[in-house]
DNA sequence: TGTCCATGATCAAACGATTGATCACGAGGG
DNA sequence: CCCTCGTGATCAATCGTTTGATCATGGACA
């Protein structure tokens, strides 16, 4: 719309330039192969300005058969910060190569899960990410299988959908050589106790630190964590009992609670315990005091990744899983043996 | 795309029925005044449903002039966990509305907010939802004119924008007031340096709540901190001199340094000191210890609300304000006096 | 003078829907 | 037997673009 509030077409423009609108098509488009003289060149172009045309992307698409559309589903943007991570990597992304992002989010509700795949469908897009908050396993829902998909932060096992998920075993290993690299021998992991990916991963990775490094691997130095402040706050004395210096907690959460346990106990961050977390969750990692040092989940290259993988830019075989790096972010609470 | 790849048109649903595609046209939409035999309805749905038929929705835009979009220009998803309840509750009210959200995230940079307008107005949006995740006031960027447009969470003087934002004043008074109903009567407010709608309103519902109750006014009381967690730990000594039983703080973030320097000192909250805090950011108020009473920015209702005003369900006059109440969050951080 | 060709621009058919106007047909009334 | 009318469905134009095919013009060349 312009100020007077109607829509100016092409034809507006062809006429005050007194082409055809064919002639104003292919000099928008700079269409390769066609000859148009420099004066209605610039004739049609300043017609353009004049009248603030704006090409319709819609009639574009439609004749073109092709669409700049790309939906991205999102399980949660309520619940956790992080979605908006991965939607702001998608979308920077998409746009970067010219795509637009058409978000829907579903708070696990399998009929809004329908509508908005429905919708994708209609608005003709030409694929489709379908991300989860919490990187886990599931199973996909009817209807994606229309478009060209690809899953992000979660993976469906045997459906051949390709998957950009975090490297937790990776980002387990980090977060110990973390600690390992100050000289610490004697490590506690607060691992989480419900079965994920992350809990498994993390774990291995962890075991893989120490073995590089020639540490004993000690079972009881691993105790059970809720994966929430909780968690934390309730297990420090055990902690404590097992004569650890270091701990490396399942997530930023847990640090946090296990923070306040060590604060009531009159103990002290780094100096008497070094904590590393997982997530680098920005509200709590950066506002601790001490500044938590952690391992971040990289939810905006995975939205990224997620977006460069649709696009056919990164290579991934059907069924199989890319994964992204989990960079160590240090900060203030690891201290040297 | 079905299966086969191809997208099913409505041609092809017109041949299977054996019929044309106006009629096709008219069973799908159900068009009144247009008269179709029981059995032909039928003999098109089932066409339908064995193609697997999906409206070419942008077709249809372009038939009917009228684009079902609705833009939204966000500066910040990157920088604070807010946005992206803005957002969410911008894309589920458009949803309700059978509308769909085009978001672009720039992060401030003038150049990149160009581009999403132009993206958005060559999609035909029916308006444009420009939000900043900080309540302020700021000049529009040329283009934004060219479309209906409602400012979420921001304003511009002036310029006879509508705006939806949040009621800052009510806010001041509701957090004062949860105070002073547990009998507070000397409370501090550690109030942000930087101005701001927030940092005046709230200190405006703080005065009025105090009135309000007979309690007198006093200037001391209100104590400048940063607006962050350092605000917060570095003000606690103020406060303790001061001899108040309660503090309001400016946000959450400050609240937080201030639970760290009353735990340092051996001070118990909210037996020794009453604190309420004010944003509602979640991963910090839910998860301290114990969880911070606040006042919650409702940034869900701002998103949701700023379409309600752009499709005219709700009535803002030109160059208007929209406020939204911050509703009060009690937790666990408040005890009677 | 007639032919050929490069140049510059236009024609007209699509894309996938919607929609007001129109048509074919048989029944009922006079 | 003709006229009218209700019913059921189709015709054809339209939305704003793109794009392969086509046309008009004038200069170079034989």
């Amino acid at each position: 719309m312009t100020e007077n509030g109607r829509t100016v077409t092409m034809r507006e423009v062809a006429e005050r330039a007194g082409v055809s609108v064919t002639t104003v098509s292919h000099v928008i488009n700079d269409k390769p192969g066609v000859r148009i003289g420099a004066k209605t060149r610039s004739r049609v172009r300043q017609a353009v300005v004049d009248l603030g045309y704006r090409p319709n992307i819609l009639a574009k698409n439609l004749v073109q058969g092709t669409s700049r559309f790309i939906g991205l589903v999102a399980d949660s943007i309520a619940t956790t910060p992080f979605a908006g991570q991965i939607i702001r990597g998608a979308q920077e992304e998409a746009w970067r190569h010219g795509r637009v992002l058409l978000v829907a989010n579903t708070e696990a509700d399998a009929a809004a899960e329908q509508n908005a795949l429905a919708m994708m469908l209609e608005y003709q897009v030409s694929g489709i990410l379908y991300s989860s908050w919490t990187h886990q396993a599931l199973t996909l829902p009817p209807g994606l299988a229309e478009a060209e998909h690809v899953l992000v932060n979660c993976y469906a096992p045997g459906t051949g959908a390709r998957a950009v998920v975090p490297d937790e075993v990776a980002g387990g290993r980090t977060a110990t050589e973390m600690l390992i690299a100050q000289g610490h021998d004697r490590i506690a992991f607060l691992n989480t106790t419900s079965p994920s990916p992350a809990r498994e991963g993390r774990l291995r990775g962890h075991r893989e630190a120490l073995v590089e490094a020639g540490l004993p691997l000690d079972d009881a130095l691993v105790v059970d964590a809720l994966p929430e402040q909780e968690g934390g706050y309730d297990a420090a004395d055990r902690v404590l009992e097992l004569g650890a210096t270091a701990v490396f907690c399942h997530n930023d959460r847990v640090a946090m609670g296990l923070y306040d346990a060590l604060r009531e106990r009159g103990l002290r961050i780094p100096e008497d315990l070094s904590v590393v977390g997982f997530d680098n969750q920005e509200v709590i990692a950066g506002h601790l005091r001490p500044a938590l040092s952690t391992v971040a989940l990289p939810h905006y290259e995975l939205g990224a990744a997620g977006i460069r993988v649709l696009l056919g830019e990164e290579e991934v075989a059907p069924g199989q899983q890319l994964r992204v790096d989990c960079p160590p972010i240090p900060r203030c609470s690891i201290a040297p043996r």
